[in-house]
DNA sequence: TATGAATGAGCATTCATTCAT
DNA sequence: TATGAATGAATGCTCATTCAT
């Protein structure tokens, strides 16, 4: 019946002020006191809730890792089809960083470099959400949807990798260009490859070719016949 | 005929020096005294030389850069065609890392999201290191080996950012996998993407398919006939 | 009932110390982490009180203007004639620097002339009792006591920059001298002048003469009879 | 025949230069490397000729007080009458400050506080330029001019103490007034004083009057008879 | 004699953290 | 439990001085 205590909104409001400090001036410049200033209690309380600074720097995710986890997977598990999800994973993760860009930066520029950062709870949850996306990419695989030779950590890579890039350069640059049209085109990217299939295959001498005939001979051999036929 | 003066010689070692200890310790906490003690310099030297310590970070991609020009750019224009060109990018890129973790560290975790890099000199060499890729990417769209819909920008975050995300894991774990092998699939993964041509596209609901024939509708009419028969 | 705070005693003990190494040893000589131990405060106590080394020494004479404002200006109040007034005047000004050598040291050698100094409301309140010493000038001429064609400024830069000068040579002999003993004379001469009225004013040719005539005849019109009799 | 060597040219350039320096942004801010550089000496030379900064700082009045030895002295020989030398030596005084106010600024806010610069040869050299005035004031008094009574350094203090505060107002204020007129207003309140001889001594209650009294009872009995009847 | 790169001691200032109230 | 004054270790940076060339 009764809502968060006191000390919760205390805590959540010293989470919140930290969030937009640590992004505004960055975590080094950001002080413990500034932060107590602005979020109105006494540099000794931020010490009740966090042993240290950079424990409460390691606080920070935990709220937006909380409402993914309520409403990505939820949402995600109704959506059929491996290749949907995956563009809906694309979106929800890409729309959290564009809803928020002080997460975005606090996660992308702070945390994903920090070693400590990885032996915290927080980073057990970020984790879990990352699999998520290995689960949907595995899932395409086994149902064919997606090419049997896939990697799915390789996919996860190129999708979190490419998303990741284009947020940071989205931040630094002033939040001008438009985040979200590029969660699209990155998808579609992966999906289909940059390979233009009309174009003959031994017009020009590549060893891609090569190195994609060895992997197909290995993993697919379905499709020899139409690589041969090629 | 006289190499490097010792002027030059001890400035590159303050370089080096802090390259390692910025990445061992971190750059905040890597202390300037600690520099000029490894570097066998007293501190006042180092600001003979570099005005503070981030103008000190600011330097340690140098080095690295006028190698790659040298090397890389060099070496790229003799390979021929722009799928064995963004293979052979991706390898140098990689490689670069791969022989130089400190440099990974720091051009990864401290400068790519630190805005005052980005009004560097140093930070405009990186810029034109990226800028090559665009360039391959767009003669690959013009020679017609990639899909004339392709985006440069987007591909260019997809191998840049597969292998920034896959370089910062390799550093976070220690360097306990194997960066290199990684290159492969993942340029591998962006030739041809990861959607099986085996499997019927009306197999399934997906606005991916939808999006995909938005798309070739705008840009590629001559397929149209084969994506009416498939 | 209570009397000044745990934290307002605090605060003095710093700037009693301060006066004490800043005269000692000169304030650039002096250090803040000496002053701290020396006052058996922490150094970021010191900061906790002022904003800097400089704002530190500028609030040195706060306590000596305020016990001057109510002891002076109410005794001066008292006493009956400009003259009285003055010489009275003379004697606090130079008693403070008597008995406060390390005071005197600090405001004559290194706030006189500090530029930015005179920014400070220390020095408004140092101000205001220099403007003091005008009133009983301009109060005695006004009431004939004083030559009408006197210059306050004038009679106060003689009256304060005597006593001045006496004191840094009685501080930078040691202290050998007996500095009370100069303020009688230092009034006295003010007082009647140094010229000898029972020489004949035209025995020696003299453009002192002139001038004083050129004076007299500006604005003590009555005098002249006097003067040409003489 | 041969002027002054290359060596002794480019130290007069560097005690220039440092004059300059020292008085615009103080002799703690200015640095040793600056004075070299606007000098157009290396640092190294400075200390060929200074053994440090001090030093350097200690040097500056010297030609100033050489100028002032063949000008000041000579001129004021030829002068008669201790009054009218009196007058001229203020003059002079004054408009050595007033044409070089960098000059001034070093002596009155640096030197003049500065117990090393007294063991120095510079501070004999100003010393005797002092004495000079002590001789002029004696002379004055020997020759019936002055009053017997008077005391030289008590006079010495009141024109130099004078004009040397008008001088750091005048520096102080941005050198926005009159710094030489107030050398004659000076001269005349030290050689008339401020009483207004109109006045009946009786028409008002004062110890100074009764101090003037013993004074006189003391040291000029000729002029009791004046006294009483006044 | 002149140079100016190299030195390194020295210091003001900051700020995460503590703890008496 | 909350406060915020007090702490003091820690460090970037300066600059007078030296000395090899």
């Amino acid at each position: 019946m009764s809502g968060p205590t006191k000390a919760e909104l205390r805590k959540e409001r010293i989470i919140d002020t930290a969030r937009r400090i640590f992004a505004e001036k960055g975590v080094h410049a950001a002080t413990v006191s500034e932060i107590a200033q602005e979020a109105k209690v006494s540099e000794g309380t931020i010490y009740e809730h966090f042993s240290n600074k950079e424990n409460l720097l390691f606080h920070i995710p935990e709220h937006f890792t909380q409402r993914r986890q309520r409403i990505g997977v939820y949402h995600l598990k109704l959506i059929q089809g491996a290749a949907n999800k995956l563009r809906a994973y694309a979106y929800i993760y890409t729309e959290l960083f564009h809803e928020n860009p002080d997460y975005a930066t606090i996660v992308l520029l702070y945390l994903k470099g920090n070693a400590n950062f990885r032996q915290t709870p927080g980073y057990q949850a970020i984790r879990n959400w990352f699999r998520f996306l290995t689960e949907i990419i595995n899932e395409g695989i086994e149902s064919g949807e997606f090419r049997p030779n896939v990697d799915a950590y390789i996919v996860r890579a190129l999708i979190m990798g490419a998303i990741d890039q284009v947020t940071v350069n989205w931040l630094m640059s002033g939040k001008s260009t438009n985040l979200m049209e590029t969660v699209d085109p990155i998808v579609d990217a992966v999906m289909e490859g940059i390979l233009n299939p009309e174009v003959d295959e031994d017009a020009h001498w590549s060893n891609w070719r090569r190195t994609k005939a060895r992997l197909r001979n290995k993993t697919i051999p379905a499709k020899e016949k139409k690589e041969q036929a090629g």
